[in-house]
DNA sequence: CGTGCTATCTATAATGG
DNA sequence: TCCATTATAGATAGCAC
């Protein structure tokens, strides 16, 4: 019988706390279950927990494998681009740099990632030390992504950029927080650039 | 008002299957932040849909990597430190300093990150742009995330970061290729840094 | 199409065996 | 520790707008 509405905190109590996970890890497998029933959709996920050996996976290794097979570790470009132009999370400069950055690596690292990710996850079981089993292109390093908002990763091969825009980036990175006005002009001089950020955003949506 | 209860098919009316769909979703991230919460564990899941282009993700998509990361190989963090030196994917200076960084941010960042996506995920239904109710702190730019391996990510605050370690990683990051011989030294001189990167990377690892 | 409502169904906190 | 019970909190189907 419930006495008291769910106060959401942690469980300190460890039996109460595995009990409680044992619970409600049920009901959550259920309800995808019944979403995956109701909606024709094929949803998937992953718990780990101290509780048991082995991560519990839904619908299964198999299932899982097939739905993470369609992961895209980057989402569509264009859709980013017009998102970070209209909230500002960069400046207008910073948007140019990473746009062309992005337009060179997108397809190539796509490809990479969602292979590497694969033969991550399911190369385990064969090999004891799966890191050396990675394909040769992880080798490279490094690898630096750029969050510019909660989903919107940008991965960036450093290694493998462009020269210039390589130095035009890192000067991008190195500055981004320096300033905190709102000055949105970017003062660009060469091996002399000056770029100002604008950290307090304003949405433009009303609320 | 229900009228009946849950017949558990397949909806065929397009609509009523769509609004299903995102009203369960919506519950089924909240039971999956819930449980997330109370037992302190990481779940993680992704749904894919005919009614979102991008595949629905939780806790983001940093997050699911970091699921992933330990559903498959990520040994344990020494053993990966380890594994970073032996296969040179970075200097050993690197390694020092950002294994200094990683423990200085890591909790934090976790912690962050968690209450970010699920004020993310239920600022959702009072806003049509989720992305705008983010808490602040997700508007401070950028954030950097190194991979030293297909796994291995470190999330930076750049912009919190202190301002010499700041200095001090990206040094390092700009640095990290150029010698393939022993030499730490870093040349700095402030302002006016010179970046030299070395596209030819050769892993000692012998493939 | 989305949002809000609420009667009704479902999940589950606390308990007992 | 696990399973069963049960009353209450929480989720949501159908509808109105």
């Amino acid at each position: 019988m419930i006495r008291k509405k769910v106060k959401l905190l942690y469980i300190t109590n460890d039996s109460s706390r595995k009990a409680n996970y044992k619970k409600r890890k049920k009901g959550l497998m259920r309800k995808m279950s019944e979403l995956s029933t109701l909606c024709g959709i094929g949803p998937c996920a992953i718990m780990y927990s101290p509780y048991e050996s082995q991560p519990e996976v839904w619908p299964s290794r198999i299932g899982f494998q097939q739905v993470l097979s369609k992961f895209k570790m980057i989402p569509e470009m264009e859709e980013r681009k017009n998102l970070v132009n209209q909230e500002s999370f960069l400046s207008q400069r910073t948007v140019k740099v990473v746009e062309q950055l992005k337009k060179d690596y997108k397809d190539k690292r796509e490809k990479e990632m969602t292979q590497v990710m694969f033969n991550n996850i399911y190369g385990e079981s064969s090999s004891s030390s799966s890191m050396v089993a990675l394909p040769s292109m992880m080798m490279v390093m490094p690898k630096v992504i750029l969050r510019t908002g909660t989903e919107d990763i940008m991965q960036l091969d450093v290694k493998n950029m462009d020269p210039m825009k390589r130095k035009q980036w890192i000067m991008e990175l190195m500055n981004n927080n320096n300033n905190n006005n709102n000055n949105p002009q970017t003062h660009v001089g060469g091996d002399e650039m000056m770029f100002q950020f604008d950290d307090n955003i304003n949405p433009n949506n009303g609320h």
